[in-house]
DNA sequence: GTATCGATTGACACTGAGTTTCAACAAGTG
DNA sequence: CACTTGTTGAAACTCAGTGTCAATCGATAC
C-alpha cells in the first residue's frame, strides 16, 4: 500500500467521525495496521494527517542543494514546488483544510510542519547568500516572509480550489525578492538650518546664529 | 500568590526533574495546587512554562491599538516591547531558554505561542496600513519577517545575556522597514526651496521669486 | 448574627494517547 | 537446517487531560 493513502484515509474518518471521537483504534483499523504498527509509522495522531510533508521536505531540501539560481530565487521556486504539490494532490489537500477548520490542535500541528520549511529555507540561505554583514538576518527574514506568503496564498487557494493563484504566488515571491535584492544602506539624515541674519553680519556673527539654531 | 510565579516554578522543577519526568502531579505539589485547579489554571503541561505571554500579548495588542506611530513602526515597537519583557525577567527566560534545548516539545510549543505575536502583527498591519493593492501581504510578509528576527536575536540574547542587543534589534527591524518601506512607488520627497529676496519685497515678489527657484 | 448565592477549589473516576515489552513470524544467509 | 535480523501484533502500563460532584469561601442580603 502507498504510504500516503493512510494519510487520505485518516483524514477521511476524521472528517465523518470527528477528530476527538476518533480513537487510534479506530484509525489502525480503517488503514489496516494494528494499533503497534500504527504509532510506529506515523508517530501520532496528529502527524498522520501531514505524513505527506515528510516527503515533500525531502523534495524541497534536494531541490535547494541541486539548485544553479540565485539564493533568493531558489527559495521562490522552492516556495511554488510545494504550492504545485497541493495543486496536483487537491483532493487531499482540501479535504485537510476543512479539518483544520474544526479542529485547533491539527493547525497547531500545521505551524510546526511549516516551520521546518522555514528552517530549511533559512540554512540554505546562510550558506549560499554572498557573505555580507547582514546575510544572516536577511536569511531569516526572508525565510519567514516567503514561507508567510506562500501559506496565506495557499489558504486562499483552498478556500477556492477553482482559480489558479501560482502567478499570485510567483508574483508575490517575486515582489518579495524585489524588497530584499535592493537593500540599501541606512540612508543619510540631511538637516537643513536656517537661519536668518541681519544684512552686513560678520562671518562669526553667522556662525554664532547656526550654532544658536543647532542647540 | 503572583500568576507568574508557578511558572517560575514549573520551569524550575521540570529543570532539575527532567521534563518527561515530571508528572503533572509534582508539578501541582511545588506550586502548591490540586492538580484540577493546575490544569484550569495552566490549561496543560506545556502551557505553564509559557504562561507569561498570555500578559505580554495583551500588552503588545493594546500597545498596537493606541499606537500613533506609523504602522511598520508601531510592530518594530511591540517587538523590542516583547524583547525588554524578557530583558527585565532575565531569571526566567534564560531558565526557560535552556529548558527548551532538551525538550522538543517545549520547542514546539514554543513556536505556536510566537505565532500569536505574528497574527496579532499580521491583523493590525491590515487594518492600519493604507489601503494599497499589496496591504495584505506586506502585512503577512512584515510581521512573519519581524517575528523572525525578533526571535533570532532573542535567542542570540539568551545565549549570551550579558550583551546587550537591544541596538541590534532596532537596526534590524529598521532594516527591514526600510526594505518593505521602499515598496511603495514613490517614497515622499521633500523639498526644500531657499529663495533669497530683498529687504521689503512684497508677496507678489516673494512669490515669483519662489516660483523661480522650482523652474 | 445567619441565610443565600456564586464562584473557586479539590477529590475522584474515567478516557485515551503514547510507550514498552515480548512473543510470533517472516525473509534472508551460512 | 540453524541462526540472524527486521517487522508485526498483543497486552500491559503510565500519565495527560476531562468531567462530575461535593466542599469551601466570600460577598451580599436579611
Amino acid at each position: 500500500m502507498n504510504a500516503l493513502d493512510p494519510m487520505a484515509a485518516a483524514i477521511d474518518v476524521f472528517t465523518r467521525q470527528g477528530y476527538d471521537a476518533t480513537t487510534v483504534d479506530d484509525l489502525a483499523d480503517a488503514v489496516e495496521l494494528s494499533r503497534s504498527t500504527f504509532f510506529r509509522r506515523f508517530g501520532s495522531k496528529e502527524d498522520v494527517v501531514f505524513a505527506d510533508h515528510e516527503l515533500l521536505l525531502d523534495r524541497v531540501e534536494s531541490s535547494l542543494a541541486t539548485t544553479t539560481r540565485a539564493p533568493l530565487e531558489a527559495v521562490a521556486a522552492a516556495g511554488w514546488l510545494v504550492f504545485e504539490h497541493h495543486v496536483e494532490r487537491r483532493g487531499v489537500s482540501v479535504a485537510r483544510f476543512a479539518l483544520l477548520h474544526d479542529v485547533p490542535a491539527l493547525r497547531d500541528r500545521e505551524l510546526i510542519t511549516s516551520h521546518r520549511y522555514e528552517r530549511a529555507f533559512t540554512q540554505f540561505l546562510r550558506g549560499a547568500l554572498p557573505d555580507t554583514p547582514d546575510r544572516e538576518y536577511v536569511s531569516i527574514a526572508f525565510a519567514a516572509a516567503a514561507v508567510a506568503l506562500h501559506n496565506a496564498i495557499l489558504r486562499r487557494w483552498l478556500f477556492d480550489p477553482d482559480t489558479d493563484l501560482v502567478p499570485e504566488l510567483r508574483s508575490q515571491l517575486r515582489a518579495l525578492i524585489r524588497s530584499f535584492g535592493s537593500r540599501k544602506p541606512e540612508p543619510i539624515q540631511r538637516r537643513v538650518v536656517v537661519t536668518v541674519v541681519e544684512p552686513g553680519a560678520d562671518e562669526e556673527a553667522i556662525l554664532e546664529s547656526v550654532r544658536a539654531a543647532l542647540a
